[in-house]
DNA sequence: CTTGAAGCTGTAGCCGCTACAGCTCCCACC
DNA sequence: GGTGGGAGCTGTAGCGGCTACAGCTTCAAG
């Protein structure tokens, strides 16, 4: 039996169960716990923290809403709304069309960069010849 | 007259005149220099930095590369092959190709985000309802 | 009871800057 | 020739979001 619940009752996890349950780094479940964005978890007598389902469930929706690009700050604030229970629905909706459009922004500035390598590439044969088109272009 | 060259011979710069025209702030010219990409330039008796059109060309391609997404790791890659002169054009555009593959996988990750965000959005109306769909989401 | 895995704290490193503090230097003007 | 003030100097610390150690302690299976 190697978790420490015998698998009755409502089951705990160690750090390293609940790191390999949420998808998250041992390490980085740590950093969040110093960041305050996962709450301190009760101990062991000997010190180790000792989480429940509620602990997976609010890491799990932190590493969703990392994969979504949100910031630790983003993530912080929603949070908060869904903690205080008072948030408004609106708010939460806000912040994701407010991140839509980031994240729009960044693929427009991706799609530039791509653009102007993919014509540079082109003007390029990849030859043996010393002036490069490419190193040319870039300092230009 | 502020420049230090009287307008005679070549022309030679303060950092914060090749800051000026190159489009980099000076505190990152000092730290390109000490991480290599930059070379020390000569100094005057008083110990200040002393540039040329050569300074100024390279610190150009620096800040073009940086803004197509070239790490500074790859702009060093760059850098010496063109320092080298012994570079072979092919060499740049393959990086340059690898460069282009990043990028779009950068654009399709975005692209997968936004979806998802876009669909969690559509399914919030925003009111003041207590449970948000977007959060519900998240969590699960 | 022993042993080895798991966990603990605290610190330092990664990238690419940026921002200070607390100096020194340069040079235009009087 | 003096002086005032902007420009430059070094060195260090901070950002975000982790990751990787070193050097311990604790836990649980056999």
């Amino acid at each position: 039996m190697k978790h420490r619940d015998k698998e009755m009752g409502r089951s705990t996890l160690g750090i390293g169960a609940l790191s390999e349950r949420s998808g998250v780094n041992i390490e980085t479940i740590r950093y969040y716990e110093r960041i305050g964005i996962m709450p301190e978890p009760p101990r062991t007598a000997g010190g180790q923290r000792v989480y429940d389902a509620g602990h997976l469930g609010r890491l799990v929706f932190i590493r969703r809403s990392r994969e979504l690009g949100f910031s630790l700050d983003e993530i912080r604030t929603l949070l908060h709304l869904a903690d205080g229970g008072d948030y408004s629905c609106g708010q939460v909706h806000e912040m994701t069309l407010a991140h839509i459009a980031d994240i729009r922004r960044k693929i427009a500035d991706l799609r530039r960069m791509e653009r102007v390598l993919r014509e540079m590439a082109a003007n390029c044969a990849g030859g043996e010849m010393p002036e490069c088109p490419i190193l040319e272009a870039l300092s230009a």
